[in-house]
DNA sequence: TCAGAATTAGGACGGATGTCCAAATGAATA
DNA sequence: TATTCATTTGGACATCCGTCCTAATTCTGA
């Protein structure tokens, strides 16, 4: 659910003093991490077929041979760019868990965080749900390791679900609040509609404060109806 | 949500007495039909982009120039895909329109197309998702297109729902009950899980009755919850 | 300052792709 | 049978892609 690059500097050690554009000045491993991000988004926006080696040399402004050097295949471009996303996710995830005083509130977290990147969703979709279906058409190998990060999602959820009392249903709950999600941004992305975003989000927190009420009172079979 | 063909025949103008495999002769007309229906699988299976003309050249047996006779371009192919899955869903949809006795039948007609076609998306996702976001990626042309699909089922359920008197939000319910197909669908292709689907298909068809309790009802506030 | 290592640039390569064409084949008609 | 048209074939083509190599450049430490 991330979208892209959240995190903190550009570049990770900035030489001093350099001038003109971004990264003009990259010291050895800054330059891999440059064209790990460019990837990312790259492969984000049109798709990790669609973006060749040019396209991330051209964002990056090297030259095309000198991936070789940091990546032997397009493969492991890929590889970096999931693995950078797991980071990514697992900061995220810890950060929401630091903020949300109670399990519900961090479940909204998640829920909101449609609603933080509805302008790159309604372009490109959910990172995670376009770069799966892709991989699984190409039945490319990494397609395993761009999962885990749905299942970083799905444990952290079911663990929110669990706390809030849900223990029984909390992975069902989880799954299906990861499917929702998912399906919003693909239809936001179809009709391109952000509005659409909006108000899912506002049924699904209804639908969250619906889920306590029958934490609270499990003896109250009525509100299960939302979600048996 | 169709899973590629649920025509009728194979063979258009089937040729007496032609033994062996399918195909084997195919009187003008029907070649192209092969073709069409040949990539529409593939196109679904493996992608757009992923999917050479070869590939569909070997699917129907044919020379690899052939197509240029029937289709000018690659895109001409995609284009005869859309129109034939348009096609498709129109008479699927006239089908539901027949069989289901009340309108909220007919709506469940649409949510059990995702158990039918479990097995398919499990392994490819829904053929209308990943299409779409497969052309959002490329900035296809034919992008617009292909979300006339999504726009069949929306204006179909949009009826569906007015129909059974819910016609002041009978579009917000269209959508959010094709967000959450395309949700499990996706989910249920990332974690190879079918048992998903019918969990899922369960919860839509009681949020259905829940929507047609509160149309029959409509001062009971309460039942609104699940949709607001 | 200079040698050696790290990094980058530029291009060669084999293969695959979409496109396009000329010749061959087949079917139907006169 | 001879002619005409529709259909199919196999291959040419230019281009792009991922991969890989070598030479140049930059950085680093003694």
């Amino acid at each position: 659910m991330q979208i892209c690059s959240n995190r903190s500097g550009h570049v990770a050690q900035a030489a001093p003093g350099a001038p003109g554009r971004d990264g003009d000045l990259m010291s050895g491993k800054a330059t891999r991490d440059h064209i790990v991000e460019a990837a990312d988004r790259l492969f984000y926006r049109q798709g990790y077929e669609h973006t060749s080696f040019s396209d991330i040399a051209a964002a990056v402004r090297i030259s095309r041979g000198n991936f070789y050097y940091h990546f032997k295949t397009k493969d492991e471009i890929l590889e970096a760019v999931i693995d950078l996303r797991l980071a990514d996710t697992r900061r995220l995830l810890e950060q929401w868990e630091a903020e949300g005083e109670t399990p519900a509130d961090r479940i909204r977290c998640f829920i909101k965080i449609l609603i933080a990147h509805r302008a790159d969703i309604k372009l490109y979709g959910c990172p995670l749900g376009t770069l799966s279906s892709e991989l699984a058409k190409l039945n490319h190998d990494a397609q395993g390791e761009a999962n885990r990060l749905f299942m970083l999602y799905r444990t952290w959820l079911r663990r929110q679900f669990t706390l809030l009392g849900r223990k029984a249903d909390a992975d069902a709950l989880a799954m299906h609040l990861l499917a929702r999600s998912q399906g919003v941004a693909t239809l936001a992305s179809a009709f391109r509609d952000e509005a659409f975003i909006k108000q899912e989000v506002r049924q699904m927190c209804d639908w969250l404060d619906a889920c306590v009420e029958s934490a609270e009172a499990p003896d109250r079979r009525r509100a299960g109806r939302a979600h048996s």
